[in-house]
DNA sequence: CTGTTAGCGCGTTCAA
DNA sequence: TTGAACGCGCTAACAG
């Protein structure tokens, strides 16, 4: 079932049967129909290889994601997937491993297969995945780059925002000991989310002691780490915003093995809103990063950049909102308790009316 | 940069130059070593468009999963496309939506994208979906068909082991009145596991009375649902096994806020192991699917149906096994509690040990 | 063992 | 407006 037999059928030219397809506007509305009734009548699906290899656009984006389960990435996975699909796009998946040579491998995949385009879509930074796809004039897609080009698209993701908004919920409720966990060093983002905590602490005249400034990897078990740290401080605070959710919720977990209450002990922030997070007990308050703008924005960024149809230049928005959901996880501080410590009860009472 | 620089700069003809490319044995050493040499230097990518169009493979797999929000599918989405990368298959990914439209477009898209098959892997049975790929004679796999064939192959899950043991577990401990939660009516599967759930019980002499059997729909509100019911009973069970781990959270949550202790007043068994079942507080015990093992058998049966030297016949495995994964939401029962009621710091060292 | 040649299915010129 | 012819980059015959 070729382009020839749907001409054959319909007493056309291969030619107009092209144009039809394509939608070109020169061709005679009669022999349009008459070529689609065909087309319909025998189920003929146009081969996109052909297509591909001889207009040089193959309508196919890649999209490298971390196989990490926390369950961060699929969502974006759907919702770029989503995007393609209703712009006649399709997607090539590839997890971004730890094996460097599958890596290779799955980037040259994506190339042999000529993409017109590829989302990296992870917090850490993929310096020579980004190189082998520029090295063949591939534009890329990546999240937080600090020098983006033409050929290296990318949107930055405004922490500040969220931490502020964290740090200015906890101090309302009373807390001024807030500690902070930040992620690892060698992530370009750690730094920058522990300079907004700071700035953002600082805006509100609150003192940053050494010892409650703690680093984790982004695990649960650094999540426990922290926890414990925290508690063996002379001066524990009394409240401590992670720099994601897995953390957040190891050191809940660690929290409740050491006796520790949350939040009537210690009101715990997350970052990320992960699916966990409101499944949680109490359901954890967190910092939400908008997964579906972070898919939207990098499909429409690829999407203009291959269009030959649209200056190349256009940048869609400048950067993605952070935003505090206030969940269970926070409660007033010792500054505003006034009935004494809150009990399990009150906890779990307070906590139906935001149940799912 | 085609196949023509190539032989052009390596003094061969593109014939040598295909036949270096894919290793076919009869070509002279020597010139084979000239032709990779430069196809090195030159960075030269094959074009996989002109490859697909000549050979008629694709070397292309469909993988359609839902976007189901419960982290069941992405692990199965990164093993099967790590294993597609092993082969130097590539994966076209698209979500199973509500929206028939957008569905029956990604159908359509990998269809004019000529994959080699399609791994359909959802619990939901998508028949309209597998008729669509069907009539093209496209290879499909599912999980759970009752009636697979050349062009429909499948994997059937063992539910009944795993239930056994969940069942024999909780008996173990001393519960004789265990409850069940199916899943809904119009999955095919949910009927399979309320009958294995049944045999199991008639096993070992256990009776099932019919309040205790229960139906929910999947979601954690069917859970909570699933609790409030169970509480309301005269005569309550004191163990309670759910078909999916999302209503097996959702009852544990809604235990929590009506003040039934787990597992002191109500062991909790789920059904499949997704992550956020050692998150919970107290860890979820759970009768495990590999999702490694659904992915490897999906793409290997695809793999083998694809490639025409094998005989399209060979079936892999008969069954995908489910285990019991034993964490802290169970505990003995009223017949062997013998210190009364566990206490919560009891429970939390208990837990302690299984922590990560 | 190597090179020449004919397509794979389609988009796109160029005449008509 | 339409159709014949060319070529996208590659594999697979076939001839040498």
């Amino acid at each position: 079932m070729t382009i020839h037999k749907i001409a054959r059928l319909a007493k056309v030219s291969i030619a107009t049967v092209s144009r039809t397809i394509n939608g070109v506007p020169t061709v005679d509305p009669v022999l349009a129909r008459r070529v689609w009734r065909v087309i319909e009548k025998q189920g003929y699906y146009p081969n996109r290889h052909a297509r591909s290899l001889v207009s040089g656009r193959s309508r196919i984006f890649g999209l490298m994601v971390p196989e990490a389960p926390n369950a961060f990435f699929p969502e974006i996975i759907h919702t770029f997937a989503r995007l393609c699909i209703q712009h006649n796009y399709q997607v090539l998946l590839s997890a971004i491993c730890q094996d460097a040579g599958l890596l290779e491998t799955a980037a040259r995949q994506m190339i042999e297969r000529r993409v017109d385009g590829v989302a990296i879509l992870t917090f850490r930074e993929q310096e020579s995945l980004v190189e082998i796809f520029r090295d063949r004039n591939v534009s890329v897609f990546v999240i937080d780059s600090d020098r983006p080009g033409p050929l290296l698209r990318s949107v930055c993701i405004d922490y500040q925002h969220g931490i502020r908004q964290a740090v200015q919920h906890l101090a309302a409720l009373g807390h001024n000991r807030i500690a902070f966990v930040s992620g690892p060093a060698h992530l370009k983002t750690a730094a920058v989310q522990k300079n907004a905590f700071h700035a953002c602490m600082k805006e509100i005249g609150l003192q940053v002691a050494a010892e409650i400034l703690l680093e984790g990897d982004h695990t649960m078990e650094a999540g426990a780490e922290a926890a414990s740290s925290l508690v063996s401080l002379r001066h524990r605070p009394t409240a401590v915003v992670c720099s994601n959710d897995l953390m957040a919720i190891g050191l809940m977990h660690k929290a409740s093995e050491l006796y520790l209450d949350i939040p009537g002990d210690l009101s715990v922030v997350g970052f990320e809103d992960i699916p966990f997070a409101k499944y949680m007990i109490p359901q954890l308050t967190t910092v939400q990063i908008s997964r579906e703008e972070i898919a939207t924005v990098a499909f429409e960024t690829l999407f203009a950049a291959a269009d030959p149809a649209i200056n190349g230049d256009t940048q869609i928005v400048s950067s993605i909102a952070t935003n505090l959901v206030v969940r269970g996880s926070t409660s007033m501080g010792p500054g505003r308790v006034r009935d004494g410590r809150r009990s399990r009860a009150g906890r779990a009472h307070a906590q139906a009316n935001r149940f799912i």
